[in-house]
DNA sequence: CCCTTATTGCAAATCATTTGCAAGTGAAAT
DNA sequence: ATTTCACTTGCAAATGATTTGCAATAAGGG
């Protein structure tokens, strides 16, 4: 948890109190390695008495101070992240919704190439990858 | 229109109707670069007389029969986008908002790379790229 | 033009997200 | 340890997206 306890020093320099909920999210957010939506984080923290509303607003908090990003996938539906988080990526099969991790980002690449096509600055992603998986693919052989 | 009206035939095949309704969600589909929630297209059909309730079933069927394709974001929410568009990605500035162009999908190595070490198939992505355009970098100076 | 039934529109039901406001609680100062 | 202040929270109500039931409509074959 050394991600975790970074994190949660660097909010403390940006906000004047570190909560309960505050600490949820922030490890809801370190523990997963996908990007989440605000209502999977209510699902993680069933148990951890963190009312919705709360979630959302340290969300949009942690966003302001940039220490998570956000994407806007459409007009409601946005995911989070950790703003500097080394991840890997997955692969999530169509059929049995299995998921695959694929290893370490390759993303830098395709980021460098895209700053030098376009002249953008700090260029982030999302990725989302689906395909079938190799069990699959086989029709099921007893 | 040429994209649109072989979606139109493929369709055709596959489904006993060619509704009003199913063309407007189908053009959506092609005049869009980006994948679109059930939403968007209800924004982008307002004046076209098509209930939202039959955008989002619409869509249901057209995965069904594999033309289009959905990809979950969370519990609620979901893009979709024609299952085999040749497209581009572009990249939205977070300080304006402005979207420009990267050019062709340069994708399809990552997904042989991820076929070769996950062994999935029929890998597919969704990718999302946000930064900071030339023009928000520099301070603005008239 | 008629028939069959897939598809639609409407209304109601669900569920996610946002907002207002009074109560609760970190943390600095005592 | 206690007090204090205002940042945060929980709750409830509001808003808006997505889903579902059902009667009415309309696409396409005969």
């Amino acid at each position: 948890m050394a991600i975790y306890d970074d994190i949660l020093a660097k909010v403390r320099e940006q906000l004047p109190r570190m909560t309960h909920a505050r600490k949820c999210v922030l490890r809801c957010l370190c523990e997963s390695e996908q990007p989440l939506a605000a209502n999977d984080m209510q699902v993680m923290l069933a148990d951890a008495d963190v009312d919705a509303a709360t979630i959302y607003r340290n969300l949009e908090t942690l966003c302001q101070i940039g220490v998570v990003h956000k994407v806007e996938m459409s007009a409601r539906g946005a995911l989070f992240a950790l703003a500097d988080n080394d991840h890997s990526h997955s692969i999530k099969c169509t059929e049995c919704n299995c998921r695959v991790d694929i290893g370490d980002c390759f993303m830098a690449e395709v980021e460098a190439l895209i700053q030098q096509r376009t002249g953008f600055d700090s260029v982030r992603h999302l990725v989302n990858f689906t395909g079938v998986c190799p069990q699959c693919r086989q029709p099921q052989q007893q």
